[in-house]
DNA sequence: TTTATTTACGCAAACGTTACCGAATTTAGC
DNA sequence: GCTAAATTCGGTAACGTTTGCGTAAATAAA
């Protein structure tokens, strides 16, 4: 609230009290009468007490507030994160304070100091896509701040860290696509630093040689750190339709990326599935109605917001330092639909 | 930072001088010599001083956060306005509390208390759809919290607000329906109550008239408060689709209301547009994707969120009270797309 | 020289809490 | 009955900062 405010001190001279017995019958210490607890509390409701955070938290040496740091807000994928995060946080009455790199290493390394510089227990992030220098992300955690790494981690930094199975996910989109029949697949992903370009690589990769199909590095294309997935998933089209050997699906690893596919097709009158077939990671609720229906892995992004902040919290309310730390693994789920159809000649078989 | 943290005292201590010294040196104040100011700033940056804001805020009593309640984050368009305001707010050194009502009354109570009691500085607000009663937001209007509201906004509480011009952007796409054809065209739009939805109504009501149009309340309809808009869609649709004299194009008013009427139309295999013309509110950056292509109305949200927090931190750093309210209204943007074709009877025409 | 003014700094209180250390009063132990 | 132990409360310092006030030294005005 803002200009009354009743304080402790308030509810003391009322009642002809101390503020450390007010304080005390607030937190219903045992050393308070049940009598001056029940004049205190019921003094304490009717002016409509409030606890000052701010000088609690200059007094515990604790803000009760979480920084997190996504790419991009606007984003379904990390939107649903928050959403799963601050659910648990306002239970918990912690507050969280949200950030955005935007993929640039310069502007998150400002964010996550404006969030420490605020005075945060603890931080959850998924680094940029072009981040290459995770020190300070290693000296924070040195620092004895607590740290949690999700969706995109940093491989070696101990901490908890929760992520979903992308390797797994990759694999069975891969495996699809084989089954469907398409003997060509491109794979257009992510960074090559970033974890999850590696997990879903190795996926789509072990799935190609699992099927024994030969894996053309050719049509294996990352994005430029920094850059603006959907231009580039454009660019990356373009030259891969150039090639005399054409691919004959797109595998997409990222919402971004996938619409970026779809975007260039369709501008570009490319059959899907007959001419391309399509299938990409994607936490958009429409795409179903796409045209056409497209085929996606989903991750369990609110969950994934849930689990991480119960991983920080359990770190910035431990009584003595973790050193154990872990990593939670979640399971992707797979929609397929008309974009990965069996091509139109193979149909019917 | 945390474990370590150089405060004011260790500089002074370092230094042989005072806090109130380095305090004021730190703070360029006049009244300390250049060669002290110069030791203090010095020293500050090698050890790398940061000051504690909680300390500050508590001395300042204010706290530098502000708070923001939307109905849901993972909503495009909310996400958006939250990019506008995350991103003058860094600039400007604030950090911004995210809340979300998820369309009930009680738990935006619940969420605004918790933001007031974290001590923000200042608030902003759309409602849900089902509050009613906004006895709590006047009250912390009248104890002095700065509050702006944007999209949906409190008719009777005298405070900045900023908005589209929703009477506008709902006239002229219900005057391209009417151009392109169509006749009877139904509006499927939010709860009775809201701002937004008055507005919108009126310009749709305003389009008719203007073209001699027969108004018919029957293909007006309002999803209920607290409702689930996907759904209410779907029953909307199918309720009018019962009616002797069936509508022959859509207009949806919000971006979930939108979508929900797609899915609808798709699933029970309606012809858009043939059998049924379809446009809508919506900040998707996917509806040229989608099958149809969807025509729609979009709102100007990062704007929006950008100007709602300059107003808001013009409130809050303002030096004697403002009595002087405004709203600013920002244009609405349309896109016409194969949703809203002219229909097969009608072409060439 | 004396007085007034400026310059440059320190002291201490305050923001609202919590917690350590006592101390007064009551209750228990025998 | 007296000592020992609970019980219940108050005083005070502390968290890190800012700021009003006081004051010594240096400078200017008389």
């Amino acid at each position: 609230m803002r200009y009354e405010a009743v304080t402790i001190r308030d509810i003391a001279r009322a009642l002809g009290l101390s503020t450390s017995t007010v304080s005390r019958a607030l937190r219903d210490s045992h050393e308070i009468s049940t009598e001056t607890k029940r004049r205190v509390l019921e003094h304490a409701r009717s002016t409509n007490y409030q606890p000052n955070p701010i000088a609690v938290s200059l007094r515990e040496r604790k803000s009760r507030s979480i920084g997190i740091i996504v790419s991009e807000i606007a984003n379904r994928f990390f939107s649903e994160i928050i959403n799963g995060v601050e659910s648990v946080a306002i239970d918990r009455g912690y507050n969280v304070i949200i950030a955005q790199s935007l993929e640039s290493a310069e502007r998150e390394l400002r964010q996550i100091q404006f969030l420490t510089s605020r005075s945060i227990d603890g931080l959850l992030v998924s680094v940029s896509n072009q981040t290459e220098d995770t020190s300070f992300f290693k000296e924070l955690h040195q620092k004895g701040l607590p740290i949690v790494f999700f969706d995109r981690v940093v491989q070696d930094i101990d901490t908890h860290k929760v992520i979903v199975d992308n390797k797994l996910g990759a694999y069975d989109a891969t495996v699809h696509l084989i089954r469907k029949g398409y003997r060509r697949i491109a794979l257009v992903t992510n960074v090559e630093g970033l974890s999850i370009t590696r997990e879903r690589e190795a996926g789509y990769r072990a799935a190609m040689q699992k099927h024994g199909m030969p894996v053309d590095d050719a049509l294996i294309r990352h994005t430029r750190p920094g850059g603006q997935a959907e231009p580039e998933a454009a660019e990356i089209i373009r030259s891969l339709m150039e090639l005399e050997d054409r691919p004959d699906a797109i595998f997409a690893t990222s919402d971004r990326l996938t619409t970026g596919c779809l975007r260039y097709l369709k501008k570009n009158q490319i059959k899907i599935p007959d001419e391309m077939a399509l299938i990409g990671f994607s936490n958009s609720e429409i795409t179903e109605l796409l045209d056409p229906p497209l085929s996606i892995v989903r991750q369990p992004a609110f969950e994934m917001g849930a689990t991480a902040i119960r991983m920080l919290l359990e770190l910035i309310e431990s009584k003595r330092p973790v050193t154990e730390f872990r990593t939670q693994v979640l399971a992707a789920e797979h929609v397929f639909r008309q974009s990965t159809q069996a091509r139109a000649a193979d149909r019917g078989k």
